[in-house]
DNA sequence: TCATTAACACGGG
DNA sequence: CCCGTGTTAATGA
């Protein structure tokens, strides 16, 4: 196991002290996940936070039917909203898919209250569930004034961010569903940045011009 | 006004 | 041929 603690260690020494880095390492559990392979599902009881090494993940809400997909978690992030299902010991709102193959270390949630006494897990954990609070609040701005462009912008370049490279290879009808709207809007919104030249359309691609 | 649904044509693989 | 894409017409919120 001390392959692990290298590992641990290897990224997230910036992030948590060495007696941490310890902790970790002897109640994390190491996991390989493949793309689209579903960490979490609705209701279901969430044992483990996850702290990502490599690849990411994509959270989704579900409203009714449909799955609304809220944001994207890589390297050095955590789940708030898995932060809010621990300490209320509720069931799962959210779905976790892996974007693409991934490799984190799953952890105990009771020791997400235990290691508070670190200051370095303090930070990380306020630091996340900051950004996110952010990063929400932007989402329901953009929602409030019905602006589809500003969310199909904002999630090109998640995309492009967690995939590190300019081009997205995805489809119209990916996009709708993971945005939980029509292709036709889709197409049309893309087609237009097209003309504003901010993105170039290839079949099944997408190349971000002006980020 | 703008999203959605259905329908259609085009074209690449 | 199948699928992704671009577009339009009808309908509804």
């Amino acid at each position: 196991m001390k392959d692990q603690k290298a590992i641990i260690k290897d990224h997230f020494s910036y992030l948590f002290e060495e007696s941490l880095l310890d902790e970790i390492a002897l109640v994390g559990v190491h996991r390989n996940v493949g793309a689209d392979e579903v960490l979490i599902e609705i209701g279901s009881y969430v044992k483990f936070m996850p702290l990502l090494l490599s690849g990411a993940i994509k959270i989704f809400r579900q409203e009714k039917e449909n799955e609304q997909l809220l944001y994207f978690l890589e390297k050095g992030d955590t789940c708030a909203m898995t932060l809010n299902c621990c300490i209320g010991q509720t069931k799962s709102e959210i779905k976790a898919v892996a974007e693409m193959d991934s490799e984190m270390i799953l952890v105990p949630i009771k020791k997400m209250e235990d290691w508070l006494s670190y200051k370095s897990w303090r930070s990380f954990v306020f630091e996340s569930y900051n950004s996110r609070m952010l990063e929400m609040l932007e989402a329901i701005d953009s929602l409030a004034f019905n602006n589809l462009d500003q969310r199909l912008i904002k999630y090109l370049k998640d995309k492009a961010t967690i995939n590190k490279n300019l081009t997205i290879e995805t489809s119209h009808r990916e996009i709708a569903y993971e945005m939980n709207t029509s292709r036709v809007v889709i197409s049309r919104v893309l087609k237009k940045l097209e003309k504003e030249e901010k993105i170039d359309l290839k079949r099944n691609k997408i190349i971000l011009l002006k980020f």
